[in-house]
DNA sequence: AAATATTTGTACGTATGTATA
DNA sequence: TTATACATACGTACAAATATT
């Protein structure tokens, strides 16, 4: 039985040859046939096995020069991103959405700079996620109508604007801005923390090919919430 | 010229009909025959051009039942966190680096927390970096010197510890928190930021198999700084 | 409950193209 | 210029998992 598949042995085998610092950044790697003798497979099934580390960064390859153990990048790490609900749910908490405005309206001067439409309908939304009763997030929203014209016949009272999205429009690209930010009065009124106290917001904004589909930002307050970020293979 | 590889052009066109909404997500795809004749060439190549579509999360495969278009995930995001200098030299603007403290001790109750130690020799650094003469980001930075022993012998005031150990040191995972924070005095008066206001924390804590390296904490002026994030493909 | 057919998973060996040290 | 080493693709084969009959 074939436990393991060989492309994968080979892989993890080059990988922490490269984790151990055994073959450092430059290293160059024996050539593929190299691996065919050793593991007794063929050049494809060694071909994969790099392919895997390629994509992942820890190898580039030159032809007629060899591949080679990838120069470490800066950091990459990977923020994971969660739709609210499911974040609060996750902690075993009871998630309770608030939704404090909709309003439907022709884009105004920042809906347009912020969705970077010309024109036409959006739907601006404004709600409150609790956690166990308590204030969580704070979250402003807009939609563009043309790019998703189902989200009029949502009602965002039982549904978390973000869930809903995740779950019904697929994104091509999006871009998150994170920073810290102090709590202007209505923010702060919201999340019941005190005036000027720091906050993160995390604004994020989603494209569907060229066409944006929405801009949501989201405040939380500082003290009690903290993005995670793990390494990124 | 086979300009194209066609694998690349069968994983574009699906990726194309799963982004347009044309396969929403839970449609199975036609069976991997199907793209043979479509496209004339081998199942070999078909299956390659959706092996790129599952590495990216796009894709789930089933034996016997099919390949289908997955649901959405979370967003997850690859956060670049490039070491000061280079982040500050990228925006072109001239980056100095001043040593505040740095001191070699055992490791006290708080050190052996963070870097997760029994006991050993610690080297704490307190450092400020600054774009054009002007505050940036103040950093304080923990390393374990039986990790790391090499640290010892590096002139901080001159590289920063963060490119340093990114240099030469490899490591296996980090992991990230990011959260808002409101300047302490000290915090204030090295950045020269007003006491209490918002300011971003990243502190990063770095292992190498299962040792941990290092521990950093980065500060920066909240209205001044903002993290990045990139739809992660 | 068991056999069958379908579909993906892995790997082989071969061939030819391409960039480059 | 040439030999090397990666890049792509072919066709074939059998294994594994699982819907369907």
């Amino acid at each position: 039985m074939t436990r393991i598949a060989i492309h994968d042995r080979i892989r993890g085998d080059i990988e922490g040859r490269i984790m151990s610092g055994t073959w450092e950044a430059g290293h160059r790697l024996p050539p593929e046939h190299a691996f065919m003798e050793e593991y007794g497979c063929s050049r494809m099934t060694v071909h994969k096995a790099i392919d895997g580390l390629v994509d992942r960064g820890l190898i580039e390859r030159r032809k007629r020069a060899g591949s080679f153990v990838a120069a470490p990048k800066a950091h990459r790490a990977a923020l994971e991103i969660p739709d609210v609900a499911g974040e609060i749910r996750g902690q075993g908490k009871d998630y309770r959405l608030g939704l404090i405005a909709r309003v439907e309206r022709e884009a105004d001067g920042r809906d347009r700079e912020l969705l970077e439409i010309e024109s036409g309908p959006v739907l601006s939304l404004q709600c409150l996620h609790r956690a166990d009763g308590k204030p969580f997030a704070l979250e402003e929203r807009l939609i563009s109508l043309a790019a998703v014209p189902a989200a009029r016949a949502v009602d965002f009272a039982q549904e978390s604007p973000g869930a809903w999205l995740l779950a019904h429009v697929p994104w091509t690209d999006a871009r998150h801005r994170i920073t810290a930010i102090a709590a202007t009065r209505p923010i702060a009124e919201r999340l019941a923390v005190p005036l000027g106290s720091p906050c993160l917001s995390v604004e994020r904004w989603t494209w569907r090919s060229d066409a944006r589909i929405t801009y949501a930002r989201q405040v939380y307050p500082g003290d009690r919430h903290a993005l995670i970020a793990s390494f990124l293979a």
